[in-house]
RNA sequence: GCCGCAGUAGCUCAGAUGGUAGAGCACGACAUUCGUAAUGUUGGGGUCGGGGGUUCGAGUCCCUUCUGCGGCACCA
């Protein structure tokens, strides 16, 4: 006999080869039922694999809503393979994963037709209903290595025979078919080889919980030296009502993409001659100089002091700092010398000194810090910098504002003393926590923990997690409430980071702000302060963002906002328009109080309909449109239209003028 | 960087089989002076991403290159 322990603390004594399904249906028929796979040890597993040892057993079902999902989309994902072979005999199959909100499976379409394309698509999901209508069971099957591959190579599967061959030795190879190849239906049983685990049967999946999405190429086992194959992308769900949300939300995200948006409200544009970097046209550019403004306000009230750095620095510079032979491959290097003009040879000599534009602002700061002799009184030291960097990134990587080649970091780096380390983060988590809820984002923390890769000893690390781990438990927000996770193996090479990741009003999830310690960049530039014992001492460097880059947080912002921007962050703050011209002075008059008010006011006296200027502005969301016709004019008023509501509400000018320059104060100045 | 797809007017897009480009919106002009989400008439606007080739003739076919999009890889 052997014991198994659930959950609740009960040991079970049963049989050698009882199986997790047996055990559910000891319990109850209602576990019985919802039962989908179980997790033995920690580990997921078929509801069908005997347990042969004692162990710890818990039942999963529907309500384990990420376990469920991840065995229901593998699960679509074998049904796709096995639709596409049904459909089109010689397709070879190789692999097919779960992702994150679906699954797709990578194909090698027969040599007879051409890769598959769209429009094979709704064919190939008409055959997966049927797979899953047919309920067929997924049965697991241990197999001899040679079996197995002998049996790949006479069906003619050349990927999946040498992945067989390639297993490691200790492993169990295991297939799984879908129909009973022993059954009456014997002959339509399809079998993969996968490690699993699975559902019990086809028919546990919902048919109408997934729809496939799209193809794209990719390559056998990820190199591109090997075979081209044909990636089939779906997304998958536990029922179709989930499947509608997330189609939805795919809709809101394309209607609020703010490379769409940006060109809309004419924010900016990108174009192939500086592609990667940004033209900032003077309406996106206000809401920079705001978030400018915001930034500089807060940074100021928080004890930093705002530097700058040069653009381009030597070589040897970088070289020292160690992102020469680090990060080289993603700087813009330059020669230090006058281009040759004078001929048809290479515009560089061979023996060009090199300097190269700055990916990143941490060694000038620390050069800055190493001006003049520190005291330890001078600590902590916050340098603050609206830091503009390039970085070469890789072509396929840039996208619209969120991935560029020239950007702004809200970058500081604080100098700081072993023991001035807990409370200069827990300050900055305060700070944090107060500026993502200024722009309506909830967020969660993450703290990044030591990679297998990685400079310093176990004790260093020890200290350095345990320094970032005090300091969110200081401010608070260790807690489930922010979302606090540590993420093992994800940290910098030299230090473990604390991560925020905002969640927009869509509920998509975004990494912007950090904060590092770093030990190891001060020691290579040789940074050094006069402790109270009169030695001289390396300094802590906390690398810390919150926007993470300003163009960046403005694509995030014009995604949560959907384009309506809070009052303050509008663009155009507010628009006069005009019903008739005999209201033409009147409306000016109003603008140029508005102004000298602080709001950005434009004006529209257009010979056109006011319904057109209200429908205009709307669509241009412009949140305040003061509409002025002969009566207004006549009485001193106006009639305002806020954007997002019907209706208006007559004001006189000066409750207008005072409303919304009260509305327009940033939020931390009200 | 890799794969697939795409690039035609400011924007969104249409242009079978090769025969020197078209719509809607936007923009200009004129008429209309209008009360809260599109007034009418009319006009101008394109070296069809760049380069090369095939052809009597290329937006269309071929090669090449750049950029974008969806993925992959990347994101110390």
């Amino acid at each position: 006999m052997i014991k198994i322990t659930l959950p609740d603390g009960n040991v079970r004594e049963v049989a050698p080869g009882t199986t997790p399904a047996d055990i559910a249906a000891a319990i109850g028929p209602g576990l019985a039922k919802a039962a989908i796979a179980a997790r033995v040890d920690g580990e997921l597993r078929d509801l069908m694999l005997p347990l042969e040892a004692d162990a710890h057993l818990a039942l999963v079902t529907a309500k384990d809503e990420a376990d469920a999902l991840e065995l229901a989309r593998h699960d679509f994902a074998h049904v796709l393979a096995e639709a596409v072979q049904a459909l089109f005999p010689g397709t070879q199959i190789t692999f097919g994963p779960s992702t994150d909100d679906g699954f797709y499976y990578d194909v090698m379409a027969p040599a007879s037709r051409a890769p598959f394309s769209m429009e094979d698509l709704p064919a190939i999901e008409e055959k997966m209903r049927e797979i899953i209508r047919a309920d067929k069971p997924l049965i697991r099957e241990v197999w001899m290595r040679e079996d197995l591959i002998s049996r790949w190579e006479s069906l003619g599967e050349t990927f999946k025979a040498e992945w067989a061959k390639e297993l490691p030795e200790f492993e169990d190879l295991t297939v799984y078919w879908s129909g009973d190849p022993n059954g009456p239906n014997g002959d339509t049983a399809w079998m993969d080889m996968c490690r699993g685990p699975h559902l019990a049967s086809t028919g546990k999946l919902d048919p109408a919980a997934f729809k496939l999405m799209r193809v794209a190429g990719a390559y056998w086992r990820g190199d591109q030296k090997n075979a081209q194959l044909t990636r089939i992308y779906g997304t998958g769900w536990l029922n179709k009502k989930q499947l509608d949300a997330h189609l939805h939300r795919l809709e809101e995200a394309a209607k609020r993409d703010h490379r769409k948006i940006g060109q809309e409200m004419d924010l900016f544009h990108l174009q192939q001659e500086a592609h990667g970097s940004v033209f900032w046209h003077p309406r996106g550019y206000l809401i920079w100089r705001e978030l400018e403004a915001y930034m500089r306000r807060a940074i100021d009230a928080a004890g930093y002091r705002e530097v700058k750095t040069p653009q381009v620095m030597d070589a040897r510079q970088w070289e020292q700092s160690g992102h020469w032979g680090k990060y080289r491959e993603n700087m813009f290097v330059i020669p230090d010398e006058a281009p040759n003009v004078a001929d048809e040879g290479p515009l560089v000599s061979d023996d060009a000194e090199w300097m190269a534009l700055k990916p990143m602002n941490c060694p000038a700061h620390v050069l800055i810090f190493r001006q003049g002799i520190k005291s330890y009184r001078d600590l902590p030291l916050r340098f603050y910098e609206n830091g503009c960097c390039h970085r070469n990134e890789p072509h396929g990587a840039l996208h619209g504002l969120m991935r560029v080649r020239q950007f702004t970091q809200d970058d500081a780096h604080i100098f700081c003393r072993e023991d001035q380390i807990v409370e200069e983060v827990r300050a900055f988590c305060a700070l944090a926590d107060r500026i993502y809820k200024d722009f309506g984002f909830t967020y969660s923390i993450k703290l990044a923990l030591r990679p297998e890769k990685r400079f310093g000893s176990d004790e260093m690390w020890d200290k350095a997690e345990n320094e970032l781990r005090d300091a969110v438990a200081a401010a608070g927000l260790n807690t489930p409430e922010y979302g606090w996770e540590e993420l093992p193996g994800e940290g910098a090479f030299y230090a473990p980071k604390l991560e925020w990741h905002l969640t927009d009003a869509i509920g998509r999830t975004w990494q912007v702000g950090t904060i590092q310690s770093d030990r190891v960049l001060p020691e290579r530039l040789d940074a050094s302060y006069i402790g109270e014992d009169g030695e001289r001492h390396r300094p802590v460097m906390l690398h810390r963002a919150i926007f993470g880059s300003y163009e960046r947080f403005i694509g995030i912002l014009i995604e949560h906002y959907a384009g309506k921007f809070p009052f303050w962050l509008a663009p155009v703050q507010a628009v006069v328009a005009t019903i008739v011209s005999d209201a033409d002075d009147y409306a000016g008059e109003v603008v140029e109080k508005l102004r000298a008010a602080g709001i950005r006011a434009e004006l529209d006296v257009r010979n056109e309909k006011i319904n057109y200027k209200v429908r205009e502005h709307s669509v241009a969301k412009v949140p305040n449109l003061l509409v002025v016709g002969r009566r207004e004019a006549e009485e001193g008023t106006v009639a305002l239209r806020v954007l997002g509501k019907e209706g208006q509400t007559m004001l006189s000018l000066d409750d207008v003028i005072s409303r919304l320059a009260n509305e327009a104060l940033p939020p931390d100045m009200r």
